[in-house]
Order: C-alpha cells, then structure tokens, then sequence
RNA sequence: GGCGGUGUAGCCAAGCGGUAAGGCGACGGUCUGCAAAACCGUUAUACCCCGGUUCGAAUCCGGGCACCGCCUCCA
C-alpha cells in the first residue's frame, strides 16, 4: 500500500503507522448498541466516525471486513421486557430495527456483518469452555467468572494496573467472586430471565464475552482493529482483551479506536440529567448531511458540544459553501489540490476537520465550481454526504407562494411611489410570515426566514 | 485516590519542532430608499501559568493551575 496512514492506538497511547495483518485488507470490529431504547446521538457519532474509516479504507484500497454487533441480550432489555410484559426478545428485535433503520437516515453504510448474541450462544459457551480449560476462568454456584488474578496483561488498555483497581474499585461484594474485580463470563439465570443450556445449567452470557465471539468469529483470533466509544475502554474492552488473550497467543486486536463522548450544552448526555437526544429526533429536525458535517468538523477523539447553536452554524456555513460552489466562476479549477490535500489530512489519523477545513478553503478560493464539483464525489462517499448541494433548493421552493407574491407586489408598488414607511412595514409583515425578501437588480424575490 | 483527556481569537476548531488552517460571529467597504442577501476586506506578535531543552516550541521535558471523562450500566 503505498499511502501511509496513521493512527491513534488506544492500546499504546500513541500514533502509529498503520500496518494490516494481511497486506491490503483490513479487519475491523466496532462496538454496536445494547438494544434496549432507541439510539441516540453518541450512537450516531460512534457509527458516522466508524462509517468514515471503513469508508476511508476502502477509497485507500483496503479490502475492509467491517462487523458491528447487536447486543440483544442484557440486563437493561431484560428488565424492559418485564416492565412492559413482554418477551425481551421483542424489545431487542424493535430496538434494532430502529437502528438500522437510523443507520440508515444518517447515510451509514450496512456493516458486512450484523451479529446478535442471541445467535452465538454455542459459541459463547464453547470460549468459556476454553478459558476455564486454560485455567483462566472458574465455576461458581451456576455462574462462571474470569479470574483476573491469573491474567498478568490485566489493564493493559486503560493503563491501570490490578492493585490501583483493586483499592478503586465501586464493584458489590459477591461471595461467588475470587476477586472482587473478576467479572462474569456466565450467569446463572434467575427468574422469568430468557436463559440457555449450558454445562453449568440454564443460564445466559455475561457482558464483554459476546464480542469475544464474534469479533474472533468473522475476523479471527487476531485482527486490525477494535472502535467503539472512549466510555467502553474500561471494563469493556479491558475485559475483551482478557477473555480473547487468555486463550490465544498474541494481540487480540493491533490497534484500538476510540472516538469521543457527546456533551449537551456543556453537560454530559445522560439519562439521569435527561437531555439525551434521539437520533430520530434530531433527523426530523435537521438534514443528516449537516449532522454528519456537525461531527465530521470535530477530530473523532475529542469530545463534542452539541447544541441547537452549533447545528445552526454548520447549517450557515453550509449554505453559504453551496452558493458560493454555484457562483463561482469555471475558469479556476484546482480539483486536483483539492483531491490531494483532503486525502493527506484523513490518512493522519482520519482528520475529518481538517478535510473539511481543505474544503472550505478551496471552495472560498474559487477552485471548487459547478463544473468540477463531479469531481469531488470520492470526497462526498467517503464523508458519506449526498444531496447537500440541492439543500437550498429544495426550501426556496417550499410553500406560500401566492401571499408572499401578494405582499412583494403591494412592496413594490409601495417603493415605486416612495413610501418607505408602507415597503419596510410589507418587508417585516414578510419575515413575521417567515419570509425574507431579496431585493435584486430589477425584481424582488424570496427566501424562508432562518430557524 | 488511580488512569486518561482537554486548555489555541468573542464562540467553535485544526495544528503534534520551522514561525498560527477553517467555520460562526463582529467590524469596515461595495450594493440598497433603508435593509437583508451576496461579494471584497479586517479580525491571535500569539497558543492556561512557571521553568527547561533547542538555532528555533502552541508543539518536546519538568512543575503547577483549571475543566472534563472513566474507575458502576453506557457510544
């Protein structure tokens, strides 16, 4: 490959050139959702960071297999299920509908596999075979847990090591635990819980060993990388490593990507504070070209303030790029630059910021026009927007044609005779209808007033 | 307490050793009856503070300060 990327690697706290396993192909594991409410902004830049890269790859030559999980198996689905008297099942399945189907409406392509715990319980059980084989894992009263203890890379991800855990940690006291820290590969079911045969009675997965199974499933035992947001590192990932490791030689996944959480107005997005966004909200409310631009405008690491505010300044800056795309004049064409520079910025650790900052900078220096915007396609598919040129179109033409004709004609014949009191009191009658009116050369036309 | 992150103009945000991208806003100008829009121009001798390394530091090192996240379920 001759481009070289590099990239962030949670695991060494550094950049890295990036070297697949397999010369030309990329193997790439992201954390999907638990599937027990309807998703919301931090899945959507999760999935839109994690839909660039595997896009980014594929534009650089990589032959990417991309797997997302569904985790449809939980406490929280479980206890859903109960509260609303239904099978959980059903919960998971609406749940992950709804996702797909947001995926979607967000411009992400479908990941080349889609697995549910819940279709890889043999495989479950048959890695927690192996780790208790290797001694790594132990049986307890119909639950089976990880004996931390026994493996010597223990927090190795987070940087912590196992005695600062061990004096930190907020876990309950649970009698069935060698070590408060050991987590459970198995748990032995309780009642009206869904539950599985297993060696050590009916029961079902612990969180953490599903995406043990199904990463190593698709992509092996060794693979390229590991996303999935920055919150996920400890226990989860932590953990993953510990279960994947204790039974294979070598690295789990080389290189570990994590994109930064979602502030709403300067608080966490969170349950408990309320003021979490759904994906499905927001959609109705603003294009996904310019939710995407919104994240994309931020380095996937860093966190991200989300706020009506800052969706309305994309969408001015936005609009001001497509008229100056459409009133630029042919003449200065630069789309090679252009096409150059935006590449080095994403093979830099996947620098969607700065690519659009190229963008806008080319766009503003006249070298991006209508006759060569065609040619700024690779840069639109792998940024995943579509459609965003016509965005201004589509609301000029929107409603109240014959009140606002009504009103520019009263206006101008208002001016005709001087009276500028009546014309300004037309014009702000206009805007309170949500009409803006454009005086041009020998005509007066209209646009629809700014949210 | 441990681990990690962040601190760059009014706001947002790149930059990762070679002399501060980009966006929003603001201001000035052109246009206009006046506006709006559009266009042109201006907008950080300077990157939280204090030391150090270097010919050279926002960038590296040491020490502070502030904010945030994780350590319990979380994208």
């Amino acid at each position: 490959m001759e481009n070289k990327l590099s990239l962030y690697n949670s695991l060494t706290n550094k950049k890295e050139v990036f070297k697949p396993i397999e010369d030309g192909k990329v193997g790439i594991y992201v954390c999907g959702p638990t599937v027990y409410s309807s998703s919301h902004m931090g899945h959507a830049r999760s999935a839109i960071v994690f839909d660039v890269i595997v896009k980014f790859l594929r534009n650089i030559g990589y032959e990417v297999t991309y797997v997302k999980n569904f985790t449809d198996i939980d406490d929280k689905i479980i206890s859903k299920a109960v509260e609303f008297n239904v099978d959980s099942k059903e919960i998971a399945e609406k749940y992950k509908q709804e996702y797909i189907k947001d995926m979607k409406d967000l411009g992400c392509i479908e990941p080349d596999f889609q697995p549910c715990v819940s279709d890889n319980i043999d495989g479950i059980i048959n890695l927690i075979l192996s780790i208790i084989d290797r001694g790594f894992a132990y049986e307890a009263n119909g639950d089976v847990y990880f004996n931390i203890s026994k493996f010597e890379n223990y927090g190795k991800l987070s940087n912590q090591s196992i005695d600062s855990m061990l004096t930190n940690h907020r876990i309950e006291f649970n009698p069935n635990k060698k070590n408060d820290l050991d987590f459970a590969l198995w748990k032995k079911v309780k009642d009206n819980e869904p539950s599985w045969d297993s060696p050590w009675g009916k029961g079902r997965p612990g969180w953490h060993i599903e995406c043990s199974v199904m990463s190593c499933n698709h992509l092996g035992s060794n693979f390229d990388i590991h996303g999935g947001g920055r919150d996920l590192i400890f226990p989860h990932h932590e953990n993953e490593i510990a279960q994947s490791e204790s039974i294979n030689e070598g690295n789990f996944a080389n290189y570990w990507l994590h994109n930064g959480l979602i502030n709403i107005n300067q608080e966490k997005m969170s349950k408990s504070i309320g003021n979490i966004i759904n994906i499905r909200d927001a959609l109705e409310r603003w294009d996904f070209n310019l939710i995407r631009i919104f994240f994309l405008s931020h380095h996937y690491r860093t966190p991200v303030d989300l706020s009506e505010g800052r969706l309305m300044e994309i969408e001015r800056s936005i609009k001001k790029i497509i008229k100056r795309i459409r009133t630029n004049s042919p003449n200065k064409n630069n789309i090679k630059k252009f096409n150059t520079l935006w590449k080095e910025a994403m093979l830099d650790d996947f620098n969607t910021a700065k690519a659009f900052g190229i963008f806008f900078k080319c766009v503003n220096d006249g070298e991006i026009n209508l006759d060569n915007i065609d040619e700024i396609k690779e840069f639109e598919n792998v940024m995943g927007i579509n459609g965003w040129m016509n965005l201004l179109a589509i609301k000029e033409e929107s409603k109240g044609d014959e009140i606002i004709r009504e009103i520019i004609d009263k206006r101008n014949l208002a001016r005709k005779e001087k009276n500028w009191k009546l014309a300004d009191e037309l014009r702000d009658k206009a805007e309170k209808l949500g009409f803006i009116l454009v005086d041009k050369k020998d005509s007066t036309t209209w646009e629809p007033k700014d949210r």
